[in-house]
DNA sequence: CACGGAAGCG
DNA sequence: CGCTTCCGTG
């Protein structure tokens, strides 16, 4: 047979089903333009789809620090991966070989010593998003980019454009050329390139703009993609730092700069000087601003997030708003960069698995998860950390022989095709679903703005918005505030 | 189980 | 390029 694979199962239709409009995935998300046939759905995408969906549950999850999932069911996930690309012979071996290869790519990385479990780097998506910085120089990126610090084995760059690349090939290279100001100005930039960038709506504030200059971007051009949800939003800072960054440190934009705050995410977005313009309160500026300007969700809980429950989050310290970074805390955050801990790391540094979770072991996994002599520390996440405690696996679940029509232990997944209408209640969290674990947080108000469909873009994440714009509207904040 | 080299494929 | 396949090593 040509291969039936059932690809669809992950594929483009349900995706208004299961994702709230604007949360969900772009387009180029499930397939990659050139691939009609839908065929060439890389792994991670793959990952990201069954992670997203309930019905995938019992096979892969959301556990452990930000952007941490455990393949529950290897087989299960290597045939689900193999039906996709029409492999019957996949098998969790060749697919983890395959997630090694995001290593490199700095995509993914292994969470050492539990088994099965990887986290995602979003770095790179975050950086699509601050186009405005200059990577190559940029000392937050440099910082935050921990990953790199960490590992920085071979690869000298910090934030390794190329990587980058493999992830948005779209994106301009310009990204780490000009810098912001130049851009600002109205440099023309390759386009093309940017139409990554709208698909990264949440990265962006401001970014966008810088990508392109603002006269050329427009509403979001193609797509009304604001729609892209991107599972990864909850990685973004924002998502992450609701979850489980540190707190922020006075001053710090945290939160803000990842989303859509025109206001503060311009600032927050440079480096020292700018950031610094915010006044200490800033944050609580910033959120005011975006909670005037969004509805409803600011005050109370939102609705629930997609994102998978964060285990050893502890909530009380997930204010924003208050509090100052504890030393350790800050420390944590960005490692050797003190001073970038505080808008940027939050933000990126959430994005990058910073960690940030920091905390330190406190409480943060479940007891199970915590397992024996698994090293858990803020630093999991990075290549840093060495233990390796891989204990010796009883489960050895290797297929011999792949049939499509075989179905494991999940329970079948029939009952999981059913749970298909439902599947915002894992996935990432969409902005608009971003969990406000607590109190009132500011991102929430910044995530807001995508509630709406997507097409409607609140003005403050207008990308159009020129830099110049934004800054001055930022300091017109900050001189209220003062 | 995890890693990464190497070759191969579309 | 992005895997897939195979494999040796730890």
């Amino acid at each position: 047979m040509d291969c039936n694979c059932v690809s669809d199962l992950l594929l483009t239709p349900p995706v208004p089903t299961l994702w709230t409009p604007g949360i969900a995935f772009p387009d180029w998300a499930y397939k990659p333009e050139s691939s009609p046939g839908s065929r060439q759905i890389q792994l991670w995408h793959f990952i990201l789809e069954l992670l997203q969906k309930e019905e995938y549950q019992g096979v892969i999850a959301w556990q452990g620090d930000y952007g941490e999932f455990v393949i529950k069911d290897p087989d299960e996930v290597a045939k689900l991966w193999g039906l996709r690309k029409c492999k019957p012979h996949m098998n969790y071996d060749k697919l983890s070989r395959a997630l090694r290869y995001y290593y490199n790519k700095r995509i993914l990385h292994k969470t050492k010593g539990k088994r099965f479990t990887y986290k995602f780097n979003f770095s790179k998506v975050v950086l699509v998003n601050y186009p405005l910085l200059d990577m190559a120089s940029s000392p937050f990126l440099l910082a935050q980019n921990h990953f790199n610090g960490g590992t920085a084995t071979s690869d000298c760059s910090p934030v390794t454009p190329e990587a980058l690349q493999s992830l948005f090939p779209r994106l301009p290279e310009s990204v780490r050329g000009p810098s912001l100001f130049d851009r600002a100005a109205g440099a023309p930039g390759p386009d093309g390139d940017k139409l990554r960038l709208e698909s990264f709506p949440f990265l962006g504030s401001g970014a966008p703009c810088y990508s392109k200059p603002p006269s050329l971007l427009g509403p979001y051009p193609r797509n009304p993609s604001f729609d892209y949800p991107w599972g990864f939003n909850p990685y973004l800072p924002g998502a992450f730092s609701l979850n489980n960054c540190p707190k922020l440190p006075p001053g710090s934009l945290y939160s803000s700069h990842f989303y859509p705050n025109p206001l503060q995410s311009s600032l927050s977005q440079l480096p020292h000087p700018f950031s610094s313009l915010l006044p200490p309160g800033d944050t609580t500026g910033a959120e005011r601003a975006q909670t005037g300007g969004t509805n409803g969700s600011a005050g109370g809980q939102p609705p629930r997030l997609c994102i998978p429950p964060y285990p050893g989050v502890p909530i009380g310290r997930t204010e924003l708003g208050n509090g100052g970074l504890s030393d350790r805390e800050r420390g944590e955050t960005i490692p050797g960069v003190p001073g970038a801990g505080g808008g940027l790391s939050l933000g990126l540094g959430l994005g990058l698995g910073l960690g940030g979770v920091g905390v330190g072991g406190g409480g943060r996994q479940s007891p199970s998860e915590r397992r024996k002599g698994v090293k858990q520390d803020p630093e999991s996440d990075s290549d840093l950390e060495i233990t390796d405690l891989s204990d010796c696996s009883s489960e050895n679940e290797n297929e011999p022989d792949f049939s499509l029509g075989k179905e494991s232990r999940l329970g079948g997944r029939s009952h999981l095709l059913d749970a298909k209408s439902r599947g915002l209640g894992r996935g990432l969290p969409p902005l608009s679903s971003l969990p406000p674990p607590v109190s009132p947080h500011p991102v929430k108000s910044l995530v807001t703005p995508l509630t709406p469909p997507p097409s409607s873009l609140p003005p403050a994440l207008s990308p159009s918005l020129s830099m110049v714009d934004r800054h001055r509207e930022t300091e017109t904040l900050k001189l209220t505030q003062s």
